[in-house]
RNA sequence: GCCGACUUAGCUCAGUUGGCUAGAGCACUUCACUAGUAAUGAAGGGGUCGGAGGUUCGAAUCCUCUAGUCGGCACCA
């Protein structure tokens, strides 16, 4: 007779089974509805399949389709589906790790054993066709318990997988799958069949290091979505079509924002004047409000003597992604500058300074170059020219929370006023890699300080904040603000970084009232991090449709007739422009409605102003707004009143313009 | 940098297995239309097929190298 195992049902009631009982035979005891819809059971962490018996006692629970959980089994089921495809299709073929992601799958495959050719995208429709035979055939999912030498002589034709083996921990037990003749290494957590796989598609096909280590061999890493039913997989599908759709590339081209080309050199945008209108309105923003901060705005050299970067530590921790250095006639060696902070303490060290001179505050928009490795240029969010909003702080060491503080306060008035809630973001405290000290500034009690600091003042502002250990720079902690951008990647947006090294380094000192010397502390900070980079992230959060104080043209004034009306428009314009707007007079000999179009269309201008005959004789213009096809007609001060206001409370009574025009 | 794919007019894309002066739509120019809220009609100009080399009687189509772009990986002060 079996053992009994005592298991707990979620309502906490205990239940006493037989040891090997199936959860599927609880399932149905249940309700046959309930058996239906499980995907996989619990006990405790680990997961039992539907159709393998329960060894343990513990809390019982099953996982059923509708829950996140569930579509991660489903997810990391249809990449054993996919291996056991691949391995039919190529008989040598050999696997890493395969996972579920957060909107689909990936298994990570090696054909080098087999052939030159590694799997590529032109043959996932046969993948996919042999997916779907073994869907059809409905071939059980079974999970063993293995001897480590039992594994490794399954195993033996696959050295990811023995890897993985001898670096499991010598106790831990080892289990593996079978599903039909394919096996692999698993540790649970699968649909009970292939038949429950149903609705998948490969994406991509991609390079990946074999454990994500870059002296490690490529691998191919096959993407893949799989979901319950088919809408949600069209939707996926749907999904990725409509990330073209935002991508800053694509609508930078089509608004004419700007461009980089090999003739001017990889990783080089240029800004056109509808992109430089944008940045430029952003620019202007941000040193006003720094100055409203009291940060006093400077200009320092885009080259300087590469022995500043030496001093400062760059050279050492970043010469691989800096430019190489110019060596002048006489001997001097200039470097482009990666980062401007030496400067900024140059400016510092400028004069004595003293105890009353903190906090010092100094911003600058400077264009920084580095070497960013081709295969990682991409569209204004990674280039090898940027604009950084850097700004610096140098405080007392009992002044550093504070102004922390502040900072942060900066930081999001700032994103109050671009209309970021605090959906979009998260707060990340990012501390040096402890396994990896080496990378960093060796001074353990620094960094333990100063990571605490940053932790008491967060926790001081009622902040929730996540740790990272590992991301902090060579110099010091930061708190980085990471935005979820509309492609659904997350980046990284603002920064406060705490630096002890650079004011050792550089000497750094102030005058106390003790009138000894003390040594302070550095504070760099970034309110939007990089132009690119922000801009990038506007032109896919507005997907082109920028708020009127943003936008690159604010209005367009299009006449009924150019010749009849032109005059008139120009009138318009000149007094729109002289009066601080962005306006286009939209002078081609065209049809109204055609200009209209292109000017949703193409321009996706907020406002657009047709002149005609009556206009004319009223001294007005007919006001349509982006979006809405109402117009309505208003004089021509009314009109400035309004989209003055619109710029002037950055676009957020842009809700009350539409009543207006609605009236 | 690494793996893979791609690269044809300003833009978006066609171009069968290599074979006649390389195509379309949009954009641009010109002409006609006194045009009222998401594309008026007609005509015209524009590319040697990313670059270099090679195979061939013949290459946008095949091969090699190179540059750039895209999807990822690694990196990201």
């Amino acid at each position: 007779m079996a053992d009994l195992i005592k298991i707990t049902m979620p309502d906490d009631t205990e239940k006493e089974v037989e040891q090997n009982t199936k959860p599927i035979e609880i399932a149905e005891s249940i309700s046959p509805s309930l058996a239906k819809k499980s995907v996989v059971a619990k006990i405790d962490d680990h997961f039992v399949g539907m159709n393998e018996g329960i060894r343990f006692s513990g809390k019982f629970r099953l996982v059923t389709k509708g829950e996140d959980e569930a579509l991660k089994v489903l997810r990391h089921s249809t990449t054993h589906l996919l291996a056991q495809a691949l391995r039919r299709l190529h008989p040598k073929i050999h696997f890493g790790v395969g996972v579920a992601i957060a909107n689909g799958f990936y298994y990570d495959t090696d054909d080098s054993d087999e052939s030159e050719k590694q799997v590529a995208a032109d043959e996932f429709p046969k993948i996919e066709a042999e997916m779907k035979k073994l869907v059809q055939a409905n071939i059980p999912i079974q999970h063993q318990i293995v001897s480590r030498k039992e594994a490794l002589k399954i195993f033996a034709e696959d050295p990811y997988k023995i890897a993985l083996i001898n670096d499991f921990p010598a106790d831990q037990e080892i289990t593996i799958v079978k599903q039909g003749d394919y096996t692999d290494l698993d540790r649970g957590g699968l649909v009970p069949s292939t038949g429950w796989i149903k609705h998948f598609a490969l994406t991509s096909v991609a390079g990946a290091y074999w454990r994500g280590m870059s002296d490690n061999q490529m691998m191919q890493r096959i993407y893949g979505l799989s979901e319950w039913n088919p809408e949600n997989l069209e939707a996926q599908k749907k999904a990725l079509e409509e990330r073209k759709e935002r991508d800053h590339r694509t609508i930078g081209k089509q608004m004419e924002l700007f461009f980089t080309n090999p003739e001017i050199g990889a990783g080089l945008p240029v800004w056109l004047p509808n992109g430089a209108a944008i940045r430029r309105t952003i620019e202007d923003y941000l040193v006003e409000k720094e100055r409203q901060n009291s940060y006093m705005n400077v200009y320092t050299p885009v080259v300087s003597n590469l022995d500043l970067y030496k001093r400062s530590g760059h050279w050492d921790h970043y010469r691989d992604d800096m430019f190489p250095a110019m060596t002048a006639d006489d001997g001097e060696q200039l470097e482009l500058r990666p980062m401007n902070c030496p400067s900024h303490i140059e400016i510092f060290e400028h004069e004595p300074r003293s105890y009353r001179d903190l906090p010092y505050r100094i911003a600058e928009f400077g264009q920084m170059h580095r070497w960013e490795k081709s295969g990682a240029l991409t569209g204004l969010s990674r280039v090898r020219e940027m604009t950084l909003n850097d700004g610096h702080t140098v405080v007392a060491p009992e002044q550093v929370e504070p102004e922390f503080k502040g900072i942060l306060q900066l930081i999001r008035d700032v994103y109050h006023d671009f209309g970021f809630t605090d959906q979009d973001y998260r707060f990340r405290l990012s501390y040096r890699d402890p396994k990896n000290t080496k990378k960093y500034y060796d001074d353990d009690a620094m960094w333990e300080h100063a990571q605490a600091a940053l932790k008491r003042a967060m926790d001081d502002m009622g902040l929730d904040y996540f740790e990272a250990e590992g991301e902090a720079a060579f110099y010091g902690p930061k708190l980085d603000i990471q935005f979820k951008t509309a492609l659904g990647n997350e980046e990284t947006m603002s920064t406060i970084q705490l630096d002890f090294l650079l004011p050792e380094r550089f000497d750094m000192k102030y005058t106390g009232e003790d009138g000894k010397d003390h040594r302070p502390v550095l504070i760099h900070r970034g309110v939007v991090g990089t132009m690119e980079r922000f801009v990038a992230f506007l032109i896919e959060k507005y997907k082109g449709q920028f708020p009127t104080w943003l936008a690159p043209v604010q209005a367009v004034v299009i006449p009924v007739n150019y010749g009849a009306h032109g005059d008139y428009a120009r009138n318009i314009y000149s007094k729109l422009m002289k009066d601080g707007r962005r306006i286009k007079l939209d002078n081609r000999d065209e049809k109204l409605g055609y200009l209209i179009r292109d000017a949703q269309v193409n321009l996706k201008t907020p406002y657009i102003l047709v002149v005609g005959d009556q206009e004319l004789r009223d001294n007005s213009v007919t006001v349509r707004f982006r979006g809405s096809d109402q117009t309505k007609e208003m004089k021509i001060d009314e009109f400035e009143e309004m989209i003055n206001d619109d710029v002037a409370n950055y676009s957020k009574g842009s809700e009350k313009v539409r009543e207006m025009l609605n009236k």
